[in-house]
DNA sequence: ACCAATTTGTCCGTATGTATG
DNA sequence: TCATACATACGGACAAATTGG
């Protein structure tokens, strides 16, 4: 039937605040714009791409979301990394509105917590392993403030993740811990032995990072967690019950600036 | 030295468009509005909020970059869930922008690979099964197509996940997942008895599965992981290498609708 | 299949507050 | 202190697309 074959390009259609926000991510992903490079004002914008301010606005705002350009006190554009921590929320919300299970959360916690403290016993620094014995020193204070203390458990593993220096990993692990670790402050409340056995617990995982005894490190923090699960369920919760929307709010508050 | 201590509450302080789309997020994650509820027109949101339509629509799309509200074919604006995929090539996207390197990828991938197939052994229905049979079928099939065969790797891995069961474990593994599995390419590019050996392996990681042994299972993975490593070093690559922004194009590709 | 109403995408002009030099 | 540049927000406008008769 066709005389010819044209193999035409595809025709790229998109709203054109799509495509500003597409053409300035692409400048930052290929690396042409770096980190701190700043973006130009929103005039600046207008005449480049030749579209409204409006226009522009509403692609900078797509860009704001993602992460990759921020605004200092003066509101200037700069292009920026995404935050881990921003990421991890986004992530952590999207769980608690597909109501994952603490089951689910859970049996992923426990592996990625492991690993975590196998690398750390690699490659712990003496930075890294004193953060963790000043944590450990904060954690034994604080053991009449539930609350403070499950904020210095859930930092606990964010530096043993830190000590692993593998990013993916602490990456990979942070949206599971957001809504794990602040259970944590449930169960010590409401089961006595728990503050103790916690605290007992991240010394020895302190101890095996210092002894680089990695095998120890591994099973201390299986141990642990394993812990967690039956401090979970002797406070009358079931392991197959969705993580709640109340949740979401508490490991939230993280994200705001 | 003060009177009195008044105790104000925070001033709340923030620009139109952001307040526009923290209220629509808030009933959106309480619950008040579920997913696939229609939002209303902008109109409808400008007369709601008493702001302009531009700021509106700054609002709007935070909320659609975040993946917390989409348009239909109409465009008419409509709640939903945010979708792993979208999440997992921000996340991806992320990891090359660090500059993470093969091996924090690796040694991330191989605990969540197997965790995933642990749990699948346990939880895989006669539907994971067939599906997972099904694409070991057509990765046979297309062992002259490099790219074709890489594809169906990461598939299949993405299905191991997906009969985990277990929702989170998926959502930890793919951004990882996105950013290693397109080297298979490489990799049975330039070395030889890597198709075959690759799929031996899912062969007998699919009867693992179908037989519940998860030992059998574990170490298989475990075993095609490393494999991996070595047709990566073998074909000349250093594990130390940052993950190319090349690479980010080709895995951000998923994400386009 | 046509038409009227609605809605979105985009644009223009302007006002206001604020940061910087 | 003042002036300038800039971000934020507003109101109004119009064309194209979509909807619902």
């Amino acid at each position: 039937m066709s005389a010819v074959s044209p193999s035409f390009k595809r025709i790229e259609v998109a709203p054109a605040y799509q495509k500003v926000a597409d053409a300035i991510e692409r400048e930052i992903v290929n690396g042409r714009i770096k980190p701190d490079d700043p973006i130009g004002t929103e005039s600046q914008l207008v005449q480049q791409f030749g579209v409204n301010r409006s226009t522009v606005r509403e692609g900078i705002r797509v860009l704001e979301e993602s992460g990759l350009i921020r605004r200092d006190s003066s509101r200037r554009l700069y292009a920026c990394l995404p935050r881990y921590n921003k990421l991890a929320s986004r992530f952590s919300r999207a769980l608690v509105l597909h109501e994952v299970t603490f089951r689910e959360l859970f049996e992923t916690a426990i592996v990625l917590e492991i690993a975590a403290m196998e690398y750390a016993v690699d490659h712990a620094t003496d930075e890294d392993i004193d953060a963790i014995a000043a944590n450990i020193v904060e954690t034994e204070q604080s053991v009449t403030n539930p609350a403070a203390f499950a904020e210095l458990d859930a930092d606990f593993h964010m530096l043993i993740a830190k000590a692993s220096h593998n990013r993916v990993l602490q990456l990979a692990r942070e949206p599971a811990g957001l809504l794990f670790f602040p259970t944590t402050e449930m169960v010590v409340r409401d089961v006595a032995e728990g503050m103790p056995r916690l605290i007992a617990a991240h010394h020895h995982l302190l101890d095996a990072i210092r002894k680089r005894d990695k095998e120890s490190g591994k099973l201390w923090m299986r141990r642990h967690v394993e812990d967690w699960r039956r401090g979970f369920e002797r406070a009358g919760n079931s392991l197959d019950r969705p993580v709640e929307r109340m949740y979401s709010e508490h490991a939230l508050l993280a994200r705001k600036r």
